[in-house]
DNA sequence: CGTCTATTTGAATGTACTCAAAAGCGGTGG
DNA sequence: CCACCGCTTTTGAGTACATTCAAATAGACG
């Protein structure tokens, strides 16, 4: 059951009743992707949050080349959406899509809203989820200030090390901000 | 008074009743700081968050050749601190240090887990807080990603039009993540 | 098997860096 | 009030990191 990976990733942060388990899950839809399958699209307005709970995904922009620069890749145990659409009801302006098969729990806007009406308990939950990606992203944006490519690679592998199993190279390129072709020629060098 | 700021900066987003907000002043320390003084230090734990009512400062880390790379400029209603230390206990990364004369309202972790507590409103506005935050940030790394150090630039000046009179160029370009020399020459070359 | 996309390879180019040095600017003390 | 000091900014030459363009090779999928 897919809902028990949600309610144990809660569970380290709050402690929720019987009943408050049964009314959070009754608002949960189940949503599967096949690879390549959009979750969203640049331009449309994101209406769900969406917890990871089996596959992988990849949030992008396309510059105005039609190249993708990847924000993020998104895994088991974490939220897929795009923040500011989601909040602000305005359209998005990343795209988000599978890069295998996988499988989401999802909670609209207004039944969350409802949620933290409801179960306040969940502002600390998501006020605490918050402050972690807060800080992962400060440390993301301190290595592109400070690190060549090679170092951002080698940091990329110590903390991602499914990786280089689970996505492409194009996309790692993508991700780390440099073309294919010099990704190609560092990893050959790196050995 | 100070204060005003601060309260009407929460009024924003939660409602507060006097009592809650008479407890809440309560718990505030203020601390001024001059120009290049410190209020964090890397090595040291953070065991304040910090609200800038006046004032501005700048959140860097030092490589390994000793220049600084500012991860963010931090002004007036925004807040300072290295969230991770402050959570977790361990020593901070990140260096926080005043730009111009800075005047802040100091709240402790305990006191500010009690706050959690006593006033649970206050997981929401620091949830909403931090999605702000993050959402800012996403955007900081997508344009890192698919943007030269001239787009970043100008970038930067539309959205922090205050920037050019407040900071100094080398830290502008710390923050950029190009040279002071790059940055001059490039100035110039844009008029 | 053929097509489509990802990956590899190489040459020429460009963006941004390093090193070095001069010029500007603000503060301090004589 | 001016001279000096330290720091920031500017300028220029040479260099390195990463890109673009082009083409060959390898893999995945119907």
């Amino acid at each position: 059951m897919s809902v028990h990976l949600l309610l144990t990733n809660i569970a380290k942060h709050i402690t929720l009743t019987e009943e408050e388990q049964t009314l959070f899950c009754s608002m949960l839809e189940v949503k599967t992707l096949e690879p390549g399958d959009f979750l969203l699209r640049e331009g449309t307005v994101c209406r769900h949050t969406s917890f990871i709970s089996r596959g992988c995904l990849k949030t992008y922009q396309l510059d105005e080349n039609g190249f993708e620069h990847i924000v993020d890749f998104l895994i088991e145990e974490w939220w897929a959406d795009d923040l500011y659409s989601f909040f602000t009801g305005t359209a998005a302006t990343c795209n988000i899509r599978a890069i295998e098969h996988t499988e989401l729990l999802q909670i609209s806007k207004t039944d969350l809203e409802n949620l933290y009406q409801t179960i306040p308990k969940f502002e600390r939950f998501f006020r605490i989820l918050f402050q972690y990606a807060y800080i992962a992203q400060k440390q993301q944006i301190n290595l592109m200030l400070s690190a060549t490519a090679e170092e951002r690679y080698s940091s990329f592998l110590k903390k991602k090390p499914y990786a280089i199993k689970r996505f492409s190279q194009k996309d790692i390129a993508a991700y780390l901000g440099i073309t294919p072709q010099f990704f190609s020629s560092m990893k050959k060098k790196l050995g």
